[in-house]
DNA sequence: CCGCATCCTCGGCGATACTG
DNA sequence: CAGTATCGCCGAGGATGCGG
């Protein structure tokens, strides 16, 4: 069984021999919340067939872009994590999620959610000029999901296990999350109603605003140049 | 003919429904730098049947990541170009590339190569720090083909269109590239032995050695921490 | 029940021949 | 030269089975 190539001597197809078929980039989007075990997975990618996930899953680990370890606490169990080679896809899927950004329109009634999608949104709304000396750990808790930033250094970062103290933490229903989303309600307006209840100091609070506050249109961007 | 999609509200799975499938990212590369005739994406996408690049090049038409122009030139001949939303997506791409420079070995007998393709390496090689309050450009002239790259504020831009006076201008042979590209030979040794012809100021040389000159290796990175 | 593996069908893909 | 048509194959998707 050999696997399918592009055969082209070019980073980007070589990076794309590897990540770039079918669901490969959702599974690794998965893990870069923490561990996950096959049963998570198989929740959060709805259409993937089980034996599909399960082949993929091998064939990053012969990539080594993960790794699967014993659960411990569970005889049996196996979660399945991120190895360097796959967190260093970090700025790569960030790139791309900020580019998918401008795809998003309002949820329709087949789209599937998880709440720790949203940091694919963060990414697009992510103001990396505003984050510039700032060090903060944002916390949101969603529902039975607890998803946790950390800007710094004009990058952001997300945490795969709990803040001793995040600097900010959101308490929000699922629903209000995809309505802010797509752009039903402001973040503002949440607040205000009630709909997001928050810990943490104002200034902050302002920071955060001013770091994913505003929704970047269709600037002018030069990575080519027509002459 | 419905479209396949994820179904999922997420940014980078939206980015992936668009983006996602086989060949499209290859396409995109190949429009970096400039637009192409439909011989021209053929020729440089070998193991691609025909009717598939005719059908992707419709799809990336109607998602506006390209444009299909009437050559001037030529009556009845078209060229396809990025349109803005595909050269914004530029970031990605570059990362993507980034990251697959890591997988870069040799040349296999069985790989295709062309000169542009060199620019997922320069991707790759690329030291952003190194690039701080530079604003160059640089020429590669590899057998029938020209590169031109631009240094700026940390970016390294693609100049779809002949530069007026580059900065520094590089004439060499696909091979020795390839064996720069593939580490038999360094930039340095191909200089010595007369493989590579240079014209431009020395300063702009040792600029460009320490931008593009270091190989990073593995080092530590951190966008996603343990805790 | 969880973590896969097997089976089967269908559609996307690859190669080539064909047409304006 | 710029696509379109055709066909065979394999990868993807869904259901089910099965061992730990």
């Amino acid at each position: 069984m050999i696997k399918r190539s592009y055969h082209q001597y070019c980073a980007l197809a070589k990076a794309l021999d590897v990540v770039g078929e079918r669901w490969t980039l959702l599974i690794l989007r998965e893990l870069i919340t923490g561990p996950k075990r096959y049963k998570d997975l198989v929740g959060a990618l709805p259409g993937m067939g089980t034996n599909l996930l399960a082949t993929r899953l091998k064939e990053l680990e012969e990539s080594r872009l993960l790794e699967r370890r014993p659960l411990s606490t569970h005889a049996g169990v196996f979660v399945y994590q991120l190895a360097y080679r796959g967190k260093k896809l970090g700025p790569a899927l960030q790139e791309l999620a900020r580019w998918g950004f401008a795809l998003l329109g309002q949820a329709e009634h087949d789209e599937t959610f998880r709440p720790h999608w949203a940091i694919s949104f963060l990414y697009g709304a992510f103001d990396a000029k505003a984050a510039e000396g700032l060090n903060e750990t944002y916390q949101f808790i969603v529902g039975p999901e607890t998803i946790q930033i950390q800007v710094h250094g004009k990058k952001m970062n997300v945490l795969q296990e709990a803040a001793p103290k995040p600097d900010l933490t959101f308490t929000l229903e699922e629903q209000t999350l995809i309505e802010i989303i797509g752009r039903q309600l402001t973040f503002s307006a949440a607040l205000d109603r009630k709909k997001i209840q928050t810990i943490g100091d104002t200034p902050v609070l302002q920071h955060f605003f001013k770091i994913f506050g505003t929704r970047p249109g269709e600037e002018k961007n030069s990575w080519v140049t027509l002459g």
